[in-house]
DNA sequence: CTGAATCCCCCGAGATACTG
DNA sequence: CAGTATCTCGGGGGATTCAG
């Protein structure tokens, strides 16, 4: 339902590749029979989780969401979008304007995945300090 | 508190590198200023999720980890288990028996972060098959 | 403004073999 | 049983350039 403006449309199909990283000799031991491994291969690299948390208060253009996300490159902004997109947790509105504009935001999934997710972000506000000390801690008697 | 057997002592040490994943031209653009980010540089790996979700119910041993941890190799847990360690997450029990018993567990802090690790885990056991079902249909959409 | 295409480097992680 | 040491490789992701 809810009939966005376009669908996207053409995207001259990048590769199709769908990495399965480290498949043992082809036998596809990625993680499909362990749903925490195979969500994790999907939203577990280095930007899906921020995106996410950056989505949850409100739809978000493009660039504001790259401001939003220090250290993003665009590339990676675009790739990881789509990949979320596809998976399901993230909706792509485009406003024919000149200059376009697009917007994203989170589906009902998205908003789903982003309560545990955001649990996740507090316990690093409150810990990350714990964390690091710990780390100095052990470092030091080596 | 609570002294151990044996604070595991030399260790050889690898090689202090510390990555720093992504650094560009070295200026520290890791994401020491985003809490989230630097957590999830931690443990957002392959592995470290997977094995904090694994001792949450008890303390287990080595070689039952590596049994209940689909996939993994026996490199991997022992590098994801000093990780865990160093950052304060896990602990790790040496028993001098023969053959040695090496029992890890999780830390209070290790607890507290399980439990939003947790919330994901059960959220990706409901939900796969909708990002599957969702993956399916984008893909056919082209 | 939003995004696709290329090039390329680095490090995560598997495989394997060896120790106490 | 519980590690450590090496070698190797794929691919994640940055930088850059071009396009609608």
């Amino acid at each position: 339902m809810n009939a966005r403006i376009k669908p996207a449309g053409t995207r001259t199909e990048p590769d199709t590749a769908v990495p399965l990283l480290h498949t043992t000799a082809g036998f596809a031991n990625d993680g499909s029979s362990c749903p925490i491994r195979e969500v994790l291969d999907r939203v577990g690299d280095t930007w899906s989780i921020l995106v996410i948390i950056n989505l949850q208060e409100q739809p978000v253009r493009f660039n504001a969401l790259k401001r939003s996300i220090e250290g993003i490159s665009q590339r990676m902004l675009t790739v990881t979008l789509r990949s979320l997109e596809r998976d399901g947790l993230v909706t792509r509105t485009v406003r024919p304007t000149t200059p376009p504009e697009v917007e994203y935001g989170l589906t009902e999934l998205g908003q789903s995945i982003a309560v545990p997710i955001s649990s996740l972000g507090s316990w690093a506000a409150s810990n990350r300090d714990s964390m690091r000390r710990a780390r100095e801690a052990f470092d030091l008697q080596s």
